[in-house]
DNA sequence: TGACATCCAGAACGTTCGTTCTGTATCTTC
DNA sequence: GAAGATACAGAACGAACGTTCTGGATGTCA
C-alpha cells in the first residue's frame, strides 16, 4: 500500500546535465534543446520533468514566465566547521544551499569594482597582497570603513578615520604611516568583501 | 569627415540594466522583456542593440541559437592599485576582463567544497571567523598546505606540518595549541582560496 | 491476471518569439 | 538648408515555443 505517496523520483543525471549545460552557456535552454540534452524525444515529458525540478526547488520562473535556475540550482557542498560527522560524505551532504560566491559577495554588479591589493599595509585586517578586493563604488564612506581612496593618482586601501575633525587614512600595519591627505579626500569606494586564491 | 567610422555607441545603462536583471534571474530575457527593461517599445530596436552588444562581446549565442551572456558580460571593473589615473572613471575604464569570482576561485566544481570558518585559530594567516573557505576535496596534502582536517568529528582548519616524522596541525595563532592527532590524520581537503564579506 | 502508476512518444494548437520592412523625428555635417 | 546618419515606433510574418491531450510500453503489487 502506498500510504505515503512519495514524489516520483527523477533521474539525477538530468539535473547534472542541465547544470553542465548552464555552466557552459549561462542560460537555461528551451524544452526542445532539453529534450536533446536528456535523450528524450517528447516535449511533453520534458515539461513533466521541469515541473518536478520546479517543485524540488532546482528550477523557477521569472516574472516574465521564463524558465530560470531555482534557489537550489547552484547548491554547493557547504560544510560548517561545527558540523558533527563521522564521514566527510555524511558531513557535506548536510550542507545546505548557497548561491554563487559571486552573488554572496556582489550585491549590485553595476556598482561593484574589483581592486587587486598591492603591498601589505592592511595585513592586520587580514588583507593580503594579491587579494581581490570587492569594492562598492561610492563617493563617501563612514568612519571605520575600509575604503579605497585615490591618493597621488594611485589607489590605496586603508581604514577611514577622523583625527581632529579631519579625515585620515590609517593602515593596518604599524610599519606604515597614517596618510593625512591635503585638501579633499577622494574616495573611490568602500570594501564589501574580498577573494583570495592560494593555489 | 568620418575617416575612422566608429561604431555607434550604445547606452551603457542598457548593459547595466541587463546585468542587473541577469544577476537577479540568472537568465537573459526575451526581446519583448528587454524592451520593457530598456524603456523601448520596438523589438526591432532591441534587435539592433543586441547585435551591437554581440559585436562588442557582451552577448553571444548558444549553438541552439539562444541568446546568452558573452565573454565580456561578467567583466567587472578591475582596477590595479598601481593604475595611474587622475579620475576614477579614467582609471576603471582601463581595467580589463576577469570572469566570475566563482570561476577565479573554483577550478573543479565537483571537487570543491565551501567551509565556513569558526574561530580565530588561523588569524595570522589572514583567515577570519565567518570567512568562506574554498576547499579542494582530497584525502592527502603537502606539508605547509593549509588543510581542512577532521578531528573529533569536527572540521578544523590548520597548517599541515611534520614534527618528528609525525603529521601535526598547527594553528596560525599563538593562543592555540598544536594538534597532534593520535593515529591516522583524516584530511578533508586543501585550502584553495577564500571569500569574505564585510558588509 | 488484472489494476494501476510510471515513463515516454507523437501530434495538435494557440501563443510568443525574433526578423524584417517601412516610416518618422532628431541631429550632424558641410 | 539639403543630405545623411542615428534612434526609435509600429506592423507583418513565419518559425519556434510550451501546453495539453491521446496512447503505448513497462513495471509493480495483490
Amino acid at each position: 500500500m502506498a500510504l505515503n505517496p512519495q514524489k516520483p523520483q527523477l533521474d539525477p543525471q538530468y539535473l547534472e546535465k542541465l547544470q553542465d549545460y548552464y555552466s557552459e552557456h549561462k542560460v537555461i535552454p528551451s524544452y526542445s534543446v532539453l529534450a536533446g540534452l536528456w535523450g528524450i524525444s517528447a516535449k511533453s515529458w520534458v515539461s513533466e520533468c521541469v515541473k518536478r525540478f520546479e517543485e524540488a526547488g532546482f528550477l523557477d520562473w521569472t516574472p516574465d514566465k521564463q524558465l530560470k535556475p531555482g534557489a537550489r540550482f547552484f547548491e554547493r557542498k557547504l560544510a560548517d566547521s561545527a558540523v558533527q560527522a563521522g564521514l566527510p560524505n555524511a558531513a557535506i551532504s548536510d550542507g545546505y544551499d548557497l548561491v554563487t560566491i559571486d552573488d554572496w559577495l556582489v550585491k549590485i554588479p553595476s556598482k561593484t569594482a574589483l581592486v587587486r591589493v598591492k603591498g601589505d599595509s592592511m595585513i592586520d585586517a587580514g588583507i593580503h597582497e594579491g587579494d581581490l578586493l570587492v569594492v562598492e563604488v561610492q563617493p563617501n564612506a563612514n568612519v571605520g570603513d575600509i575604503v579605497v581612496a585615490i591618493v597621488d593618482n594611485e589607489f590605496t586601501v586603508k581604514y577611514l578615520q577622523k583625527e581632529r575633525n579631519e579625515f585620515v587614512l590609517k593602515p593596518a600595519n604599524r610599519a606604515y604611516p597614517v596618510i593625512r591627505p591635503k585638501g579633499r579626500l577622494e574616495i573611490f569606494g568602500v570594501m564589501a568583501g574580498l577573494a583570495r586564491r592560494t593555489r
